[in-house]
DNA sequence: AACTTTTCGTGAGCATGCTTATTATCATCA
DNA sequence: TGATGATAATAAGCATGCTCACGAAAAGTT
């Protein structure tokens, strides 16, 4: 695979550069990218368990929750207890939250234009697209157990 | 950007999920995609320091460095010392390895497989090419300062 | 020869992803 | 009601990426 270069590994390659140039990017601010990506998708849904949010994130919960964890102690976001669930808390984001989303936004749009310069729209869709689709393949392929293919007779 | 999905949050997704795809197969088998790929990258370049392996791999010397220590310690790799520089090792699979390399190779395939079912090969050959073009222009920028364009006077 | 700079490898420490396990609470059903 | 099972959040521990820093050795300079 490494003689000719594999698909996988360079979609792994760009993934971790774009981290990589968004946190150059962000450091003053202070939020990383996996922190800004669960501030955006809380603005869209206050209110919401943390439970749902990870899931809405593709995230293990766990995982979420130490994001969550740092952004709480930064003031960014609060955890309410639910009311009508005493193992839950519901998740909203505080004043303090909103500006820097802004400049997370402008950070990520500039990351993007960086990395896409000299790619047409079409082709931006067309990556989308092609990209959507390897992403339920994958999400499908995780649920089932990892045997060989050769093994199974159906 | 989480309401109209971003080209940048699915890639990471992507590669997220090939890693966790990959690593399902092969825990078995215990080396991991990080490792696999060092070894594989090794199996093309035995005697080469550790210094350019990591750059061919492009990641920092010390995290190919703690991947070696593991593998060294399972016997898969060997450090020599260089004759001609007292600060550097020199890097080779022991036989042990070639095996695994075989396992991992099968592996590897599966899981692209299973990802990129339904994809024409000319739109896996599209995609590497985009793929490939957007990690040079992250490779590019990461070397230049993370600062505000429209602040930049030519 | 002596000084400075560069390079090679690594240690420490952080972030984020995972798996596995635990605790508290809720929901269900006999 | 009371046991049994599911669910919300978290804990512990591992892997891999990074930055920053350091010691040892090599290379370049004066």
């Amino acid at each position: 695979m490494p003689s000719s270069p594999n698909i996988s590994f360079v979609l792994h390659d760009v993934a971790r550069l774009l981290r990589k140039r968004f946190e150059q990017r962000s450091r003053a601010s202070g939020l990383t990218r996996a922190q800004w990506q669960a501030l955006a998708y809380l603005a869209l849904h206050e209110g919401i368990h943390q439970n749902k949010l990870a899931d809405l994130i593709e995230i293990m919960p766990i995982t979420l929750a130490r994001l969550l964890d740092k952004m709480e102690a930064r003031g960014l976001i609060e955890r309410r207890p639910d009311p009508a669930d005493r193992r839950a808390w519901l998740l909203y984001l505080t004043p303090k939250a909103y500006p820097l989303l802004e400049i997370m936004r402008g950070n990520g749009s500039k990351t993007r234009d960086e990395a896409f310069a000299g790619l047409s729209s079409e082709t931006q869709q067309h990556l989308l697209q092609t990209l959507s689709l390897i992403k339920s393949n994958l999400l499908a392929a995780c649920t089932q157990p990892a045997v060989d293919r050769e093994n199974i007779h159906v």
